[in-house]
DNA sequence: TCTGGGGTCCTGCGGCTG
DNA sequence: TCTGCAGCCGCAGGACCC
């Protein structure tokens, strides 16, 4: 449970739907989705409390059943105090492999009904349902036949929110939770937002939050009624005005199909903090390896490569460099990471995570490859095409860098964990 | 209580350039 | 040639989302 949908804790069920004239946009919402899937293979589970994350000394709680909610678990929770809350609940892993597959026939679903799907993660995507209403019927309608295929097809449930704006019908796919569906009609909006507390609103996290109760503003209500001049000079120019904008309903944004990523990245966190700058090296070498074969598997490349370290009190500092032309080589991303990470200062610091990125993503056939000084043509890239190959037939690991089969043995000492299997 | 991993977006600052 | 200014871009940090 997102720390959002804390914040609705399903209340009794909403009555029947109301007025769909108009209400074109649903956001679909799958209930619990990573233990669902796992559900699907351990139906002998139903109905215990099961918690998926990781297991690890860090390891935090990706997804908990609502037997497990109940004991007040919820998703982000550091796993030890998951355990203390409710010692009984049953700890699986997350594969999100398996997940990925279960999206892909939700997604298909959706895609059955409007091509205008934007998908938000695995489990929730947003449907503009306005070009199937002569054929499928009223929003409403529409809803109830999305659950219902998705229950027959893939045995989960999930909850619809309808309204006339995106984030409208975010907030209702929240309140009727699980397994539900909530009309919110256009002339209705306000009576159902101002009641719900700040922190519901799209764009209120903790920080935000505290701002606004500072100024003794609690219910979305009390937003509302508050001069955006105000808000812009508490909360920024930005944030400011859209979070006026929401209290009153407002939101433009439209539903958009297939936005391009605008960066990938990988990062790690240590069982034990580390600050041994050999092994954070290979750290960077692994993960920009991850990172390479991330970009071409999606044939594109990034100009900027960041770093990302923290340090063992959590106080968190990122470097990025720019390069002259766009790479998707681990090889090149590997070395602007080192310089970076040697340009920080924090080379003997012990770090409890390290992170690679790569931004500025262009396709990569829009990218021109320069050649460095001396660089053979035929040279990296073939390399790294052909170790993307090997892993593609034998499986990811199956082909790495050196440096990473060399020490593995001699990381796991201070790993004091199983290596991943991706590197 | 002690905080993962994948992202996006915004803000502020400084350097560069016309 | 120097200075001031505006606009753009790169960078760093932080808040937020699932």
């Amino acid at each position: 449970m997102s720390r959002k949908q804390q914040l609705h804790r399903p209340g009794p069920q909403p009555g029947p739907p109301g007025d769909d004239m108009g209400c074109t946009v649903l956001h679909v919402d799958m209930d619990a989705f990573f233990v669902s899937v796992e559900l699907l293979e351990h139906p002998d589970l139903r109905g215990r409390p099961v918690v998926v994350g990781g297991a690890g000394p860090r390891g935090v709680v990706a997804a908990a059943s609502y037997e497990a909610r109940a004991y007040g678990v919820h998703s982000a929770m550091p796993m030890s105090r998951a355990r203390r809350l409710c010692p009984q609940a049953v700890v699986l892993p997350p594969r999100h492999d398996r997940y990925a597959a279960v999206s892909a026939g939700v997604m298909e679903i959706f895609r059955s009904v409007t091509p205008l799907v934007e998908p938000l993660a695995l489990d929730e995507a947003f449907l503009d349902v306005a070009g199937a209403l002569r054929r499928l019927g009223r929003p409403a309608r529409i809803g109830r036949m999305i659950r219902e295929q998705v229950f027959e097809q893939l045995g989960i449930t999930c909850s619809v929110g309808i309204a006339s704006t995106k984030f409208v019908a975010k907030l209702a796919s929240t309140r009727c939770k699980p397994d539900g569906l909530l009309v919110v009609p256009a002339d209705g909006i306000n009576g159902f937002l101002h009641p719900l507390p700040v922190a519901a609103l799209w764009g209120v996290g903790e920080r935000t939050e505290q701002i606004l109760k500072r100024l003794g503003l609690h219910t979305v209500g009390d937003l509302a009624g508050t001069p955006v001049s105000t808000l812009r000079r508490e909360l920024g120019e930005a944030a400011g005005v859209h979070l006026h904008n929401l209290a009153w309903g407002r939101d433009e944004r439209p539903v958009v199909a297939g936005s391009p990523e605008k960066s990938i990245g990988a990062e790690e966190t240590f069982d034990h903090d580390i600050g041994d700058p050999e092994i954070i090296r290979r750290e960077l070498l692994r993960l920009s390896d991850r990172v390479g074969a991330r970009l071409r598997g999606s044939d594109q490349a990034g100009r900027t490569v960041a770093i990302k370290l923290r340090r063992a009190d959590f106080t968190t500092i990122t470097r990025a460099r720019t390069l002259r032309e766009p790479t998707d080589l681990a090889r090149e991303i590997y070395a602007t990471a080192c310089a970076l990470y040697e340009a920080s200062g924090l080379e003997h610091v012990p770090l409890r995570l390290v992170g690679v990125r790569v931004e500025n993503l262009v396709p990569a056939g829009t990218a021109s490859w320069q050649l460095a000084l001396g660089e053979p043509e035929t040279g990296w890239r073939e390399a790294e095409q052909a170790m993307d190959l090997a892993a593609r037939r034998f499986g990811t690991g199956a082909v790495r860098p050196a440096a990473l089969v060399r020490v593995e043995n001699e990381c796991d000492a201070h790993y004091g964990k199983e290596r991943p299997r991706d590197s």
